[in-house]
DNA sequence: CCTACCGATCGGTAGG
DNA sequence: CCTACCGATCGGTAGG
């Protein structure tokens, strides 16, 4: 194949960004996971730059693409049990996939060269967050859930419990974690079927 | 003052490393703050991995005196207003010192050769949280609170309430963030205040 | 795709 | 506290 070394570039250039950070991932790193010479990453690339924005452009096409489908398909159950759907299904992409790690790790500390395009990138995706869990509190509140919680605080509040779902798998191992993530939930349905006045 | 350079090292060292990260502060860096050349560094210091253990070493010491003090002072109000109050107290210094912004940026991602070493503090930390998460929750039992809520059950979802504050505090504007806080605290509230099962 | 090389910068040392 | 310097490594180029 042509272009075999270009995808194994990026696809390295993925991998190392994401564990230990672009600035700490030289070109020599690169190369050597490739199995070529770092100035042959020149014949592909034109600039570390370039690889690094090449790779962050595929990750949010492939986040956008997968939160579509999440947006497509049926849901059934009641809303608790497809907030726990998507739930789960944000938990999985967080913890098992690279572009997910690299992801939270440039929208957190983004190199000091991408300030500005990375927090493009994370308003382009915050868009699509917004439209699903959005869709969702619209179909539960019609079904008499979320009397007490509007559409802004239900956004706020999912995404927040992501977020802190994905700093405790960073700290915790595998087993702790799974419990804290059940403890953490059991709290959040508390608050979403909390039907009385506080 | 005769270690007046060397506490300003320091201070700088703590800005600096938590602003742009403890691999792409130079040495040089820091001494430009401190109004000396490089070499001068190593009067005070043996090497750029003793400054970080030492500005590390202090921070988790006043993290640690800080949780005790938090822990000592009366809690009036209900336990609602008691939990309410440690959020706020912990957003405060998660968002205004730097202590805190140097803290999650290392706990989350360590620099290689500290891995361990930043483990280690970090399960020193995890003690205090848990001291002063679990009293609150034993006086909050006493009291009729926390009926669907266990101690590790609530302790979780209060780390990860705070850590996912933490993330949004990086993403948003101060004012969108306080919409956001708000928002979070209320569906957080609404868990811990249900009194019905499930 | 390679070897050979560049200027800049890094942490750290020598010597005063 | 400084100047002057070290070996290593960085991103990137020349030339084939």
């Amino acid at each position: 194949m042509k272009f075999d070394n270009k995808k194994k570039i990026k696809q390295t250039a993925l991998d190392l960004f994401g564990q230990k950070g672009y600035e700490e991932t030289s070109l020599s790193d690169i190369a050597a996971v490739v199995g070529i010479k770092k100035p042959s990453i020149y014949n592909h690339f034109s600039s570390k730059e370039e690889i690094f924005t090449d790779v962050i452009e595929d990750l949010i096409k492939s986040e956008i693409s997968s939160y579509h489908k999440l947006h497509e398909i049926e849901h059934p159950g009641s809303a608790i049990e497809q907030v726990r759907r998507v739930f789960d299904s944000f938990c999985h992409r967080l913890l098992t996939t690279k572009e997910a790690r690299l992801w939270k790790r440039v929208s957190f500390y983004p190199p000091d060269p991408f300030k500005e395009f990375i927090s493009k990138k994370f308003y382009e995706l915050e868009v699509e967050y917004s439209r699903l869990l959005r869709s969702i509190h619209a179909s539960g509140k019609r079904n008499g859930y979320f009397m007490h919680i509007d559409v802004d605080q239900f956004t706020a509040s999912f995404l927040c419990l992501i977020d802190g779902v994905f700093l405790e798998h960073h700290y915790y191992t595998e087993e702790i974690f799974k419990e804290r993530i059940e403890s953490i939930w059991k709290v959040y349905e508390l608050g979403l079927t909390n039907n009385k006045g506080v």
